[in-house]
DNA sequence: GCCAGATAAGTTGTGCACAATTGAATTGTG
DNA sequence: CACAATTCAATTGTGCACAACTTATCTGGC
């Protein structure tokens, strides 16, 4: 096996390796909220545009996960109370998200979480910055391919 | 609220996207073969060192994963007739994994996969080396941070 | 207005990840 | 030697992810 072939895997693993430890530094914080990260993620969007309350789908187009993800989650964060799903009445198909008051709340609660994380990470703004630009172009790229 | 909380900047949602999506690219490729992408880095692992059988903690250790994950991850390669699981003749507790002939000789067939997943991320190989340095080194941050 | 095709959300089944627990084997200490 | 503490793999239970399928609703062409 060339270098190259090695480095290039190793680029993938480094990927899933880093991911997964973002993720168990997340899990202690969150767990104070009684919140997993993808549902954190959902939480995230929704208060984003606390005015109008998009659908699934509109959810997963934005978190790129499919209704076999979000149903059974969203089912979760409003069993906590923190979301609310009702059917559309122009289209009895679709079904809004929407926050509770408690949802609402939560919002001021989680403020210094991303802090925290980005203190976790060991890295400068700078850096980052550098490291969401080359992520998010890696993940256009394939998203990209894929259409095609 | 702080721009902290936009998801787009949010270099962990990049992280968590980007993950995901590399693992989008090897499924289709990876499925050829029958295998997952976790399957597969326990093969790699397996097939760097030919010779001596690692234990499941050995392999976790590398891999970063515990014996919850592992153990049916590895029954089922078992199952397909790429490994060997005995236990350990000096300690009783330990569990050898070991390639079959069939799981050596995958190896081969896989050889030109990580040049497809690299092609896949549109990154010439200087960006490679940058992301995975970053990666590798937020990763063991976040790893020396948990043991102290 | 009718209906074939589409779209939306949910369900089912598989396979990770990970926490917590279990049970067997080993090690350290008195 | 005895035995408590430790180590190791497996198991159990929860929650993603994703493919494949189901059901309900809507849309466009006729």
């Amino acid at each position: 096996m060339t270098d190259d072939l090695v480095l290039r895997r190793q680029v993938c693993f480094a990927l899933y390796a880093a991911s997964r430890a973002l993720t168990d530094v997340y899990r202690p914080i969150l767990e104070e909220f009684g919140l997993t990260y993808p549902q954190y993620l959902v939480l995230l969007v929704l208060w984003e545009r606390p005015d109008d309350a998009p659908t699934v789908s509109e959810l997963g187009a934005d978190l790129r996960l499919d209704s076999g993800t979000l149903s059974p989650l969203l089912k979760r964060l409003e069993g906590a109370g923190l979301v609310v799903r009702r059917r559309s009445a122009r289209d009895e198909r679709r079904v809004e998200v929407g926050l509770t008051e408690q949802g609402r709340a939560l919002r001021q609660q989680v403020d210094e979480v991303p802090m925290q994380i980005a203190r976790a990470t060991g890295l400068g703004t700078a850096d980052l910055i550098a490291l969401r630009d080359t992520l998010t172009r890696v993940t256009d790229t394939i998203h990209r391919q894929k259409e095609q």
